[in-house]
DNA sequence: CGGTTAGTTGAGCTGGATCAAGCGTAGTGG
DNA sequence: CCACTACGCTTGATCCAGCTCAACTAACCG
C-alpha cells in the first residue's frame, strides 16, 4: 500500500524494517476520491495528513477574483499534506485531479511516531522540505523562465518523480492535466500553454496526446527548461 | 541572543523554560557578515543552521543566464535555514542583503534535539513548514499578481512579520532592499518595479525613502495585494 | 570632487493576455 | 442509434502590462 511512498523515502535515506512496519502502521483508513473534488479546503482544521496512494492530486490558492494558482502537483507515494501536522489548518486547497486513492493518516500517530521515531521523524521533516524545494523551484519557474521553459520544466520534474515510482513508461508517461490545470501551474492563460504546447510539439521536443507524455527529445527539453533536477535531492546522504 | 525567534515561536505555540533553555544551547557560535556577502552557496554540504540574530538576508537560485530569483526573505529571529539539517546540502543559496549578525547551530545538536526533545522537534519542524507557506504565497504572487499586487503583498507580509519581532515603527519599518533586489523577489525588472512604487507613492498607499517603507494606507495596500496574513500561521494553536 | 551605485524617466517593443469563434469527441438520454 | 450537450482543444485578431534600451539625476563615499 505505501510501496511507493517507501520508494521515495528510500531514494533519500535508507529506512529500517522496524521502521517500515511503523510507517505501514500510520494509515488508519483508505478512501476513495472522485475527480476533480476538493477534499481539503483552506483554513479548515485537519486531524489527520493524506497520503496518495494512486492518483494525482493537486494544491491550489484561489484569488478573491477568482484566479487560481497550482502550487504543487502530486503523484501516488507522495505524502501531500504531512506538513498540516504541524501547521493544523492548512493556507492552500487540495484537490484530486483525478481519480484517487488515498490513505488517512492521524496526526495523533504523527506525534507519536516523533516521541518514538527520531531518525524516522527526521525522514518525514526532509520529505516536507523536499516539498518546500520544489515551491522554490515553481518561483523561479513563476518569475524568470518564459512560458515554453515553465512548461517543458514542469514535464522534466513529473518525469523523473514518477520514474521513481515506476510510473513512467518507454517514451513518456500518463499525463491527466488539462490544459486549464497546466495554466494554472503556469502562471500562464490557457490559449497560451495551448501555443506553447504546439511550438514544443514542432519542436519535437515533446508532445501530450491522449493523456500521455510522450518525450521526443529529452536533452532539449531538458535544455530549454534549464533542468537541474539536484531540487529533488535524488542522491542518498542523510540518516 | 535568540530573544527574536523565541518571539516567532511562541507566537505559534508555547515554549517551556527548558525547551527555551535547550534553544539558547543550540548557537555554537555567533559571526558577523558584511553586506551582499553569499554566505551560503547552492549544493554545498553543509554542517549547520543558520539563525539571522540581526539584519537582513535573502534565499535565491539562480539561472544560467544571470538571471535570478530571490525565493525568500528573512529578518532577525529567523532560522533561516533550518531545513539544511534534514537536506544536508541546500538547492539555493543565500545572501546578506545588509551587515548581518549570525549564531551557527551544529546539526549534531539538532539530531540531539530531535532525540530528546519531540515537542520542540515539531515546533522547529513547523517553522519549516511556514516558509513554505510563504513559499506558496509568492507563487500565487507570482502566477498570478500583478506588478503592483506583488509589491504591495510583500510590503504587508514584511510590516507582519516585522511588528511580530518589534522591528517596526509608527507608520512603516526599515527597508534595505534595493530596486533591484525588491524587482528579483517579484519577478519584474528594476525599471518596472521604480514606476510601480512611483504608481503606490502618487495613489498614496506607500512610500519607500531613505531606507524606510513608510505605510500611508494600509487598507488600501492590503486590498490591492490581496493580502490575507492567514499563510503567515499566527494564530496559537499547536501543541 | 571624481567615481560608483541607486534611482528615475522616456520611447518603443513584445510575450503573453483577451476576446471571439469553431472543432472534436465522449457521454447521455430519448 | 442519433441528436444534444458539455468539455477540452485549437486558432485568429487585437491589445497591453511589463520589458528593453538608453540616457540622465541623486546620493554617497573616499
Amino acid at each position: 500500500m505505501i510501496e511507493k511512498h517507501l520508494l521515495k523515502l528510500r531514494a533519500r535515506d535508507t529506512v529500517s524494517a522496524e521502521e517500515e512496519d511503523f510507517l505501514r502502521g500510520l494509515i488508519s483508513e483508505t478512501r476513495d476520491v472522485a475527480a476533480k473534488a476538493t477534499i481539503i479546503r483552506a483554513e479548515q482544521v485537519l486531524g489527520h495528513s493524506t497520503m496518495l496512494l494512486e492518483g494525482w492530486m493537486c494544491r491550489y490558492k484561489d484569488l478573491p477574483n477568482g484566479q487560481r494558482q497550482i502550487t504543487a502537483l502530486h503523484v501516488a507515494g507522495d505524502f501531500v499534506d504531512l506538513h498540516s501536522f504541524t501547521l493544523k489548518r492548512l493556507d492552500h486547497s487540495i484537490m484530486a485531479l483525478t481519480p484517487c486513492r488515498i490513505g488517512m493518516v492521524p496526526h495523533r500517530r504523527l506525534v507519536e511516531m516523533s516521541e518514538s521515531h527520531p531518525h524516522l521523524t527526521r525522514l518525514c521533516w526532509m520529505t516536507t522540505n523536499i516539498d518546500a524545494a520544489a515551491h522554490r523551484e515553481w518561483e523561479l519557474s513563476l518569475g524568470r523562465r518564459p512560458a515554453i521553459g515553465r512548461i517543458a520544466h514542469i514535464l522534466c520534474e513529473l518525469r523523473i518523480r514518477l520514474a521513481l515510482v515506476g510510473l513512467t513508461d518507454g517514451d513518456g508517461y500518463p499525463f491527466p492535466l488539462t490544459q486549464l490545470e497546466l495554466s494554472e501551474c503556469t502562471g500562464l492563460t490557457p490559449v497560451h500553454v495551448n501555443r506553447t504546447l504546439r511550438d514544443l510539439r514542432e519542436r519535437e521536443f515533446v508532445e501530450i496526446r491522449h493523456g500521455r507524455v510522450r518525450i521526443r527529445n529529452l536533452p532539449a527539453l531538458e535544455a530549454i527548461a534549464d533542468f537541474n533536477p539536484t531540487y529533488l535531492y535524488l542522491n542518498k546522504e542523510p540518516r
